[in-house]
DNA sequence: TAAATTGTTTAGCCAAGACTAAATATTGCA
DNA sequence: TGCAATATTTAGTCTTGGCTAAACAATTTA
């Protein structure tokens, strides 16, 4: 039986490890909210024992195996699950789904992750926008682009938000930013990464706290309705 | 925040702690699955520390405090809330709940035992008759005999099974003996504790290892319906 | 290309929570 | 009442998983 703590290295390493670079002990220590050194301990244990879950060297990073992604999927399916299931079956708000997921996570059985997947008839995306792995390991690509990659003049929909930040998230729920909902792109503010858009109707300036970790497809260009002088 | 270790601790304290004497460390020790050094350990630090959940003396044992007494019975009501929140919601078997349970407990947030209260309407009692704690810490006393104390000759309720031992659970389940389910007692066995029993026209043998986990009401005597030959 | 900066590792420490073996207290019984 | 049996505690050890401070490697820059 993994450690939570081994999960939730495995998981951090997965979800910094974009194309098949090394992961860096700074990044990862940064990601856990510890220090180097406690990373670099860890990697070493962890490349050291038979689980073979990663591969270390030193100076360079964690890679993982075959094995430690498939355990990190999993951890991942799980807290996807719980988020979905907390959020659809239950009421808890989405800016309070994450941490509650974070700690259900590494406690729930396999049966128990099976029950909840079918009641939720086995769905794809949590409430956030993110895919939910398959039991066997697949991820659906969801094709996105940052929000801020965006030229002015585009309707665009949401298609995955950060889950990291909870006021961020209550934020966004204000401005109805759901994934699945659209909006226009106006234009980008003078300074920062402001971007004033319109949402049903109602223009808004979106903070430069929240334009980064908000991703989207481009729908078409806004149409000018009505008004027309 | 108190540890898992603490909260389990405290919990089996409590629910050895019939009366208000002192709990043994050996009985504790049995409990747990632990070494008796252990639990004098941790009965030590525990009775020293300004969370003031106990009081122990050397060589008599532990005693809760008000506030431990308040702790133990929040993580019982978790355990229970979860345990009917499973069977009832996600169709777990009542053989399976307990374990789940025992992980789950920790972890979910006041919010999320709320909402769990709240989808089952408030409910009072968990799969195996025993009754979930209010929150503000207000035990339902349910009335109930050992099943050995009955006389032959009675019908009886079952009001509440053990549920630590999932293969006894599934031998009950398999007679359909749950709580609020009637049978009547025909006799005890020569030898042993076991004893037989009618459930549903169907007469059998309850296995001795059986008898000792299951508490009933006396509802009245058996009465000769057809057959009056 | 050498020095300064930055990032990583090593070494040693700590707390929690379990264990065993040995010492000590309590209890039960002759 | 005193000794044997039983229960409890003490003392010391181990593992896990974190930390800091210092040493060291790599990278950047003058």
């Amino acid at each position: 039986m993994l450690s939570q703590s081994v999960e939730n290295f495995v998981k951090a390493v997965y979800s910094l490890q974009k194309s098949d670079e090394w992961v860096g002990t700074s990044r990862l220590a940064n990601a856990l909210g510890q220090r180097p050194a406690s990373v670099t301990n860890m990697a070493q244990k962890l490349a050291k024992s038979e689980d073979g879950l990663l591969i270390y060297q030193a100076y360079k990073g964690v890679k993982l195996t075959e094995t430690g992604t498939s355990v990190a999927l999993e951890v991942i399916r799980h807290h996807r699950l719980i988020e979905l299931y907390l959020s659809k079956q239950l009421g808890v708000p989405w800016d309070k789904v994450h941490d509650e997921a974070e700690k259900l996570e590494h406690v729930i059985s396999e049966d128990l992750e099976d029950r909840m997947a079918a009641a939720l008839e086995d769905p794809t995306i949590d409430p956030h926008g993110a895919p939910i792995p398959t039991k066997d390991g697949h991820v659906a690509p969801r094709p996105s682009v940052p929000l801020a990659s965006v030229e002015p003049g585009h309707v665009v929909e949401v298609v995955e938000v950060n889950d990291h930040d909870a006021q961020l998230l209550r934020y966004l729920g204000e401005l109805d930013l759901y994934p699945g909902n659209r909006f226009s792109v106006l234009g980008r503010e003078s300074f920062g990464q402001s971007i004033s858009i319109e949402r049903d109707g109602k223009p808004t300036s979106l903070g430069e706290e929240a334009v980064p970790h908000i991703f989207v497809t481009v729908i078409g260009e806004i149409e000018k309705k009505k008004d027309p002088e």
